[in-house]
RNA sequence: GCGCCGAUAGCUCAAUUGGCAGAGCAUUUGACUCUUAAUCAACAGGUUCCGGGUUCAAGUCCCGGUCGGCGCACCA
């Protein structure tokens, strides 16, 4: 089938509900107009027929007439799916729809395959998630998430360009993945003959921009984790990454929680939401309790990174966890944490004063030396943010990474590698500054009120079939 | 990576204790000038995910594999 080059296409759908509410059952308007989408149903009935169109700002209903319409004969036998462009002029019904009384139409593109059950759609996940375009015209719900999703990213971005912040890009194509501590995905490169990892954070490059002199920076872009994948984890996930420069920690909380409340208010008109069924505030301000204040109540005494080694060990395996000896009173306090309080933390919370030794690029906390000024967000029983005072002494930053290399070697999986570039960058001078991380697909999961984050990624990574 | 569960017509789903593999929608054909998941009539549609095994007989039971969902682990 031949199908044209374009289609002068001139009005959506929801114009025509919009600008013709009014008009009453069996009126016209003298109005034509050329509308184009799928077929989503098509109801024959003799002489007359009634096709739904699916555009992508809604459905206005199509009603051809043999006495009207042209090629009405080919018209009834329309598939669901098919594309068309139809003119016609804007009437309703004598039994009250709205539709455009097709004149003349094409079809712009033809469905060789069905979009599933007219009423449930496609319910299979590898079909989903397989073949996104067939889901996303079945199931509106899946186009709402995604439409979701792009409005929380639109959002942070006018947020933080009305705050000054200039958005900037960062390496993917690392030889030293830095910033967080992960597996990384590792490449090729052929005319270097190097192998490159795909970064794993943006964190350090963005540190040397602030070292460069721009005060005000963020960056929104993919990073890559060679991990297991589950409703909560993609191999690839959508970061964004922002420093100031003269802040701290606490500038940064206040930050934190004005643009993801602000996200939320911009896709769903307010910051009441219901996750999964459960209510949930994004109202600012979030509540700040430190590390130590939750596991004391969790555990119904008190603890802190002060308290004997011993003591922590016993109340972690006492919940099922596992102590290695490398590991200080800062590890252990924050393996306690994760056993015992982050599945119960449901309204968002700053979960502030981390452990300096699981906090290897933050700053000494200003009244413990075994703490550093970090938070964590925890929301719906799961991290979704991380920021802290940037350590900004190279000589420091030089042991937290020698204590890590130390760890390596005392056999845990995944530490941060030394990186003599950023060292040497701090030894320029980095301002006091604070920096932030969240992660977006989180976010937008919360805002789409999506169980398993498949849902807000467009094409998640499939394990590709065999055979 | 480990555990539990799932896969039947293009789609959504049935199939009793192991006993002829079914329905609705979609497709095809016919009827119908106001339908709204149109309705009515008829035809057609199957490697029951793949490969083995047990049995007179397997969609169903057993073994192996593939992919997916959930949980755990890793992590954000």
């Amino acid at each position: 089938m031949t199908t044209p080059y374009n289609f002068p296409h001139d009005t959506f759908a929801d114009e025509i509900h919009q600008r013709f509410t009014d008009l009453e059952a069996g009126g016209e308007t003298g109005v034509t107009v050329a509308v184009a989408g799928r077929v989503m149903l098509l109801r024959v009935q003799g002489k007359l027929s009634f096709g739904t169109l699916r555009d992508s700002s809604g459905e206005i209903q199509l009603f051809a007439l043999s006495a009207v319409t042209e090629s009405f004969e080919d018209f009834t036998k329309l598939h669901l799916g098919d594309w068309v462009g139809v003119t016609g002029e804007v009437v309703r019904t004598r039994k009250g729809e709205l539709s455009v009384k097709v004149a003349t139409w094409q079809v712009l593109a033809e469905a060789r395959h069905n979009f599933g059950d007219k009423w449930a759609g496609i319910n299979d996940f590898d079909v989903r998630y397989r073949h996104r375009e067939a889901d996303l015209w079945a199931n509106p719900e899946s186009r709402t998430a995604l439409a979701s999703r792009s409005g929380v990213i639109r959002s942070l971005r006018e947020q933080l360009w009305s705050r000054g912040f200039m958005e900037v890009e960062t390496p993917m194509l690392n030889s030293v993945p830095s910033g967080a501590a992960a597996r990384p995905f590792v490449t090729h490169h052929n005319a270097f003959d190097v192998d490159f990892s795909l970064r794993i954070a943006p964190e350090l490059w963005l540190k040397r921009l602030v070292v460069g002199g721009f005060e005000r920076i963020f960056e929104i872009g993919r990073v890559f984790r060679n991990e297991g994948v589950s409703p909560r984890h993609n191999p690839e996930f959508t970061m964004i990454e922002l420093y100031v420069a003269y802040w701290d920690v606490y500038d940064m909380m206040r930050l934190t929680e004005e643009i993801c409340a602000g996200a939320a208010e911009s896709v769903l008109a307010s910051t009441t939401l219901t996750y999964q069924e459960r209510p949930l505030s994004f109202a600012t301000p979030w509540a700040r309790r430190s590390m130590a204040d939750l596991v004391s109540e969790a555990v119904g005494e008190d603890v802190s990174v002060h308290t004997p080694r011993e003591r922590l060990v016993t109340l972690l395996s006492e919940r099922g966890g596992e102590a290695n000896e490398a590991w200080g009173t800062g590890r252990l306090l924050s393996e306690l944490f994760e056993v015992a309080c982050e599945a119960d933390l449901w309204e968002p919370i700053f979960v502030t004063d981390f452990p300096l030794e699981v906090s290897p690029l933050a700053r000494r906390h200003r009244d413990d030396d075994l703490l550093t000024e970090r938070f964590e967000v925890y929301c719906a029983g799961r991290e979704l943010a991380n920021g802290f005072s940037e350590l900004t002494n190279p000589d420091e930053q030089r042991k937290r990474f020698e204590d890590q290399a130390r760890l390596k070697a005392a056999g845990e999986d995944e530490t941060m590698e030394i990186d003599e570039d950023y060292i040497k960058a701090l030894e320029w001078g980095l301002p006091p500054t604070a920096g932030l991380g969240i992660g977006v697909d989180r976010l937008a999961m919360l805002i789409a009120d999506a169980p398993n984050i498949r849902e807000i990624i467009a094409f998640p990574t499939l394990k590709p079939l065999r055979g």
